[in-house]
DNA sequence: CTGAAAGCGCTAACAA
DNA sequence: TTGTTAGCGCTTTCAG
């Protein structure tokens, strides 16, 4: 047990001060390039590393930052978690990771842990039961405290930050005119997030998709649900009673269950009954038949809300919150029927 | 901006000296229990919360784990970080989550980042690279420094540390016994970690499996890959030429992917071919037909692993390091055929 | 160019 | 029972 050198012991050792070799190792150019190589010969061979909570201390700099998500499971959360890990890497940082389970109460334990300093900063996604309760006074306080926090996919107007997200009405609203554009003509919505606005939003553009196309004249039907069995039996229910011919998911896993489930009830997909989800997941791209999805280039928004709360963390951002809208784009594959030129 | 309250602030308001205040605080008992109320009811006002990093540099532990795996996007992976998070979270720690993307380079960085101070400990599972280029000393290193690492599923006997394994061997052994036993002759192994001790041991389990039921007569075949599309080209020709009777890989990916494929080639699942994966993740319960896999209970793996580290770091553990084998089970879905009592 | 000393926020041994 | 003081390991004035 090789126990960590210290600044003092090198100072004993070298027969500088502790001060000098700090400005040594830090390339101050107080000290004279002669020392500084000494010093640095001796750091390397005792392997001197500074202690990251000592700097921290002094510097109120933790280079780490928090991020809090619902649910890791979920391919979407896994792969926005990618490309936050890969632009915080980049530029020296950590992440401290949180599930919060969908739980206000973790996610508030977690940002109170978190807030002492621990962190620089906030990665968060809202817990499905925060958005419910409406309450978001963790995140108020920590800001007042000065930390930043930026909100991606599930966010609150409730909550002054940055903000990276998607345009969710105007996806779904999309990914129902594909398959509107596909000659469906009873297309319902399922969404297992009904209490999220994210939910809330791709519900909303559904409807005005079969709106805007039926004039009025059809009747828009959401399944919202929370659990996978209930759901699985009303919608068996529903596929019995009706013959609907398209199914547009607020996720993946919903539209994977869904498309199941019909196949198993003797639908021919996408002849039948066309099917588009959300995510480009391993699930979607390794059904039977593939899934046609609204691809949020979940990565890519993970960096992008990595970079905007490291540039607010250093000082580098507008004064005014900004909010990122990426880019979707939806990728046509199996469980789709093709577009119908007008 | 509401600045964070220090004890010295705290001092002053309270005209208490900061030694009270913290002793106060902690409940220690020298402080009278009017005085202690008097101080707590002020902290609570003023929303004390002690700096975390202070109280690191002084009290040498920080409160927070360090995790490194390859790949996140792995079901399995995923499932692990849940158990490792639950436990972790509930012992009051905190995780670091890196990701190697199976690079010795980048395991080697987190490591040293994470080393100087940042963390009581790792949890790792090696990378691909790493267990390729056999090298290990990123992790003597700092056990040497006294941060104890408790390694899972990928794992190296190079390095003295607690382990959490699964028994491969045996599990690869009875996944192929199960095929056989459901009378298939013609059994092929495929795997995209052929690289690291979990491929290795899984593809020698399938071959004793092999030699042992055929006596030696049949040839064990083993498929490593790295890349999906030289790997699909290559089944693809082998299916052209074969008629394997059942398909045995060392993770869930590669099996739903054998699977489409030999679906799209015209094979009835199971009875011309059977397959079994390893992970029961929502690739395997999600496809058509549902996955037959070993169930490695990754998420109850995850928790021992954190327990196992938490119990080494308070030093409660005893000195041998222990190796925790967590047992595994098939289940059987629809991608194999019932097994034909003998 | 180098070093002494203060201080980040906290805990704890020692004094009072 | 409370307060004084030293010190965790580092950075950074300020003196020399």
């Amino acid at each position: 047990m090789n126990k960590k050198i210290t600044l003092k012991q090198l100072a004993v050792i070298s027969n500088f001060s502790v001060s000098t070799i700090s400005k040594a190792l830090s390339d101050n150019n107080e000290i004279s390039t002669e020392t500084k190589k000494k010093i640095k010969e001796i750091a390397k061979l005792y392997n001197y590393k500074p202690n990251a909570m000592a700097r921290s201390l002094k510097s109120k700099k933790t280079k780490t930052i928090g991020v809090i998500i619902p649910n890791i499971l979920a391919h979407y959360f896994a792969k926005v978690l990618v490309g936050i890990e890969h632009e915080v890497s980049r530029r020296g940082y950590n992440i401290i990771t949180c599930i919060s389970d969908e739980s206000y109460k973790k996610e508030v334990k977690s940002i109170e842990m978190l807030a002492s300093g621990s962190v620089d900063g906030f990665l968060v996604s809202l817990s499905k039961e925060s958005q419910i309760k409406n309450n978001y006074d963790h995140f108020t306080t920590v800001i007042d405290d000065g930390l930043p926090v930026v909100m991606f996919d599930r966010t609150s107007n409730a909550v002054k930050c940055d903000k990276v997200i998607i345009n969710d009405f105007e996806a779904a609203y999309n990914a129902t005119n594909a398959l509107l554009e596909s000659s469906c003509k009873k297309i319902i919505f399922v969404s297992p997030i009904g209490g999220t606005n994210v939910g809330i939003e791709r519900a909303n553009g559904y409807r005005k998709a079969i709106n805007d196309y039926f004039k009025d004249t059809v009747k828009p039907e959401v399944f919202n649900f929370t659990d996978y069995t209930v759901f699985t039996d009303k919608l068996d229910a529903y596929l019995e009673k009706n013959r609907p011919d398209g199914i547009v998911t607020s996720d993946e896993l919903s539209a994977i269950f869904a498309m199941n489930l019909a196949i198993s009830k003797g639908y021919k997909i996408p002849e039948e009954l066309a099917i588009i989800g959300f995510t480009d997941g391993i699930l979607s791209r390794n059904s039977n038949p593939p899934l046609t999805i609204v691809n949020q280039n979940e990565t890519e928004l993970g960096r992008i809300a990595a970079a905007t709360l490291i540039k607010r963390i250093e000082g580098k951002a507008q004064s005014e919150f900004i909010t990122h809208v990426v880019e979707t784009a939806i990728i046509f594959r199996k469980s789709s029927k093709k577009i119908v030129a007008v």
